[in-house]
DNA sequence: TAGATTGTTAATCGATTAACAATC
DNA sequence: TAGATTGTTAATCGATTAACAATC
């Protein structure tokens, strides 16, 4: 993938907590104070700011206003970032509904399945047959997918999607898709972060008894 | 957390590939063809193994069932894995009803909810108020839940949770909670995922035209 | 045996941290 | 100015890889 997912992964994390100082009428932040909010260290901010040219003023710190601005662009959020759906199962109707998508500037603008029954091409997030997605993808320019079909269906999928103008997909099945660098896949593998949740539990009670 | 996360998540992918591979009939396997099941190299496959002291045959490679046991034992998957999920909301519904999870031994036993409205403490999986939460996860030694509140409720259920003999949960709101060696917070942030797919897009298509 | 594979040690690589000169 | 903070360079740390002796 495009270099380092930790230091993306930071900088969101920086910005979600600038745009909290400013809603707390804050105007300027030191590396420490990020540092601190965000868990890890003051050389850690500077470096990954400095990374993308992201300057401050010695002596004054990072303005807010400034900074969010940047970090914004960087990440894409100055437009709508529009997916699409592929599966309305449990997961998939959750998706269609998790109203924390329109505060980050997440738009789900359709779901596509192949049951019949559940297809509606005027509900306000219309549902589509999945032989409609690839003309559907490439006539609303989709770059983002979200999979919620089952296990078997994932692989080809993506082998689909890979043949329009959607570059990337979020992967809920139990199976770890291979991306690449002009197909990038997120996958997210509920059962498997329980089960690490589980080991960590164990080995903490194992290995550091009275701690 | 214990050590090391990634090296978790590569021992439950090989065991998943180990999986696979008995059930099409074959018996021993090379770090090799582990290594390119799951994109890793031959030699972090041995030094995985070697860290858990899993050890294999010079020249016969691994017996399948041999290893495939000994992770399970380190996973923890010897045992039911019993989660609750505090939230009934869409995701939460979704988790409740989620097939991934008895196929890997996760099982959710109960559900947590503040609308009374749709508390059900005799469906298959009891939905009880969540006023009962530290009650029940007490008297049925739940270590692991799922949260799927509100971001504005996280926090303080995760404090709730610290009372009880919980020692982990996997949050699904919004918000980077810490975790610590007594209590394990696994993050799930959708929102942020995608926004990763979406930055990781666009620095491909920008850094790298016509690769 | 000869050949192949493990288990482990040493080398490499990349990311994080510490330190500090520049400077507001 | 004196003090504090950035931006960057050098040092450290940890994880991955390469190499190879042991050995089945």
């Amino acid at each position: 993938m495009g270099g380092n997912q930790e230091v993306i992964r930071r900088l969101a994390k920086y910005r979600n907590v600038m745009q909290k100082m400013k809603a707390l009428g804050l105007v300027k932040v030191f590396s420490d104070n990020l540092a601190d909010a965000c868990g890890v260290s003051a050389s850690l901010v500077r470096k990954d700011f400095s990374m993308f040219s992201i300057t401050g003023n010695k002596r004054g710190g990072y303005r807010i206003d400034d900074i969010v601005g940047k970090l914004n662009l960087l990440l894409g959020k100055d437009k709508k970032q529009k997916i699409v759906i592929v599966g309305c199962g449990k997961l998939g109707q959750a998706l269609m509904n998790h109203n924390g998508f329109p505060r980050v500037g997440i738009r789900v603008v359709a779901a596509f399945d192949s049951d019949p029954e559940i297809l509606d091409a005027e509900a306000p997030i219309p549902i589509f047959h999945v032989k409609r997605i690839r003309e559907y993808i490439d006539a609303n320019k989709i770059k983002v997918a979200a999979l919620t079909v089952p296990e078997p269906a994932a692989l080809g999928m993506v082998e689909t999607l890979k043949k329009t103008c959607c570059r990337g997909v979020i992967n809920f099945a139990p199976i770890a898709l291979k991306g690449a660098d002009d197909f990038m896949i997120q996958n997210i593998n509920i059962e498997q972060e329980i089960e690490n949740l589980f080991y960590n539990i164990h080995f903490a009670e194992t290995h550091r008894p009275g701690t």
